[in-house]
DNA sequence: CAAAAAAATGAATGAGTATTCATTCATATT
DNA sequence: AATATGAATGAATACTCATTCATTTTTTTG
């Protein structure tokens, strides 16, 4: 069952059930398809029972809501991180946020399908925008501003810092959806292949 | 409307009512996503009646099936008439390539939503995966091919045509996934140019 | 034109689901 | 040991939605 190993606890902290119940739903979301996603099936899959996430969200739409938050806090702490711990030039810099992307903890097929199923509703769902956007934004800049420092360091001419930092996030997440649809075509190799070829072309003195 | 126009007529050809409730599925998953999405809806939208998709279709779930079909052919379509009506060198046949994935028929916010709620599902529908994964490495056998004979043609050394052709494919699917999220930001034009860029730096004999 | 076939309707059905809440139970406090 | 607290349960409720089907409307056929 899926309460198993945790402990004999049945009652935990507030804080920890409702990451117990953020975890199942991620699960849940991976497995079913966030349609096919029932209160029920978190529950279960949290091996709580039917009632429990009412009473620690309220509502689904708030457990959604959280969820994704979630998300996007962990792949900012792991963002900040690989920044934290990279080398001082910023073509290191650069190349370590592109390895995140591709490191097995957040290129994982499960967690790729809820991302696109959240990025799928962005239209109708408001606040998943407003969640979205701000981390973007926030992750496009970061890797302009590097792109730009590169773009000094050496010798390149006429090359758009916004373009490059654009084309590189969309290239991250366009290779996602590659491993999403064909995970046995399109594995971390070819995608960093893919990611490094890129790097190699636009900046030829820093990336070989 | 989607009947209008034509006559009076209440009652239309099995085709084309099947493409008109298609129509209006497209319109309600861009409107409400996926889950959101009912038959009352689709109907609804159509103009018609409770049980119509029912009759034309006999289950949602083939009615969903459908409608990606749809979507993959209308894509496969425009695809083969941009080779067809470029030119003959293989760098304006890519450009070509590159430029319809930006048109505005297809580069379409309702429509970018929509092929993201269906790519969303893809892990737990498996009819889903096997529509687009065929589509997909027809595209990119193609682009890679454009890629070698560019290759070919010009003084490219230690270029990998497939590593280039998976990170365009990939770059483009990005750009709509920037598109989706951040209308205002990622409109277009600043698309056009990330890829523009990343083929200037590429191909830098056949960009510029 | 009449009869038969086909298309469409929309009310009814029943399976499924989010939410509520009275009750149970583990733990902490006195 | 007795009491208090609030986490957790799971049956009951209210509601939504896919699907069915008897009936009506339209088209086709002989």
């Amino acid at each position: 069952m899926a309460s198993t190993a945790k402990s004999t606890r049945r009652t935990a902290s507030r804080e920890a059930r409702r990451q117990q119940l953020i975890d199942a739903t991620i699960k849940c979301i991976a497995r079913k398809g966030m349609g096919g996603t029932t209160l029920g099936d978190v529950a279960g899959a949290a091996g709580l029972s039917q009632g429990i996430v009412n009473l620690h969200f309220e509502s689904k739409e708030n457990l959604l809501n959280e969820t994704l938050r979630y998300l996007a806090d962990e792949y900012k702490t792991q963002f900040d991180k690989a920044l934290a711990t990279s080398g001082p030039r910023p073509a290191d810099r650069l190349r370590a946020l592109m390895e995140l992307d591709l490191r097995p903890s957040i290129c994982d097929r499960h967690k790729i399908s809820v991302w696109f199923a959240f990025w799928s509703e962005v239209k109708s769902r408001p606040m998943y925008r407003k969640i979205c956007d701000a981390s973007d934004r926030h992750y496009d800049a970061v890797i302009e501003s590097l792109c730009e420092e590169i773009i000094a360091e050496g010798d390149y001419d006429q090359i758009s810092a916004s373009a490059i930092a654009i084309g590189l996030n969309a290239m991250t997440n366009g290779l996602w959806l590659s491993y999403l649809i064909s995970p046995k075509m399109f594995d971390r190799q070819s995608a960093a292949n893919a990611i490094r070829e890129y790097l190699r072309c636009v900046f030829p003195q820093h990336f070989s």
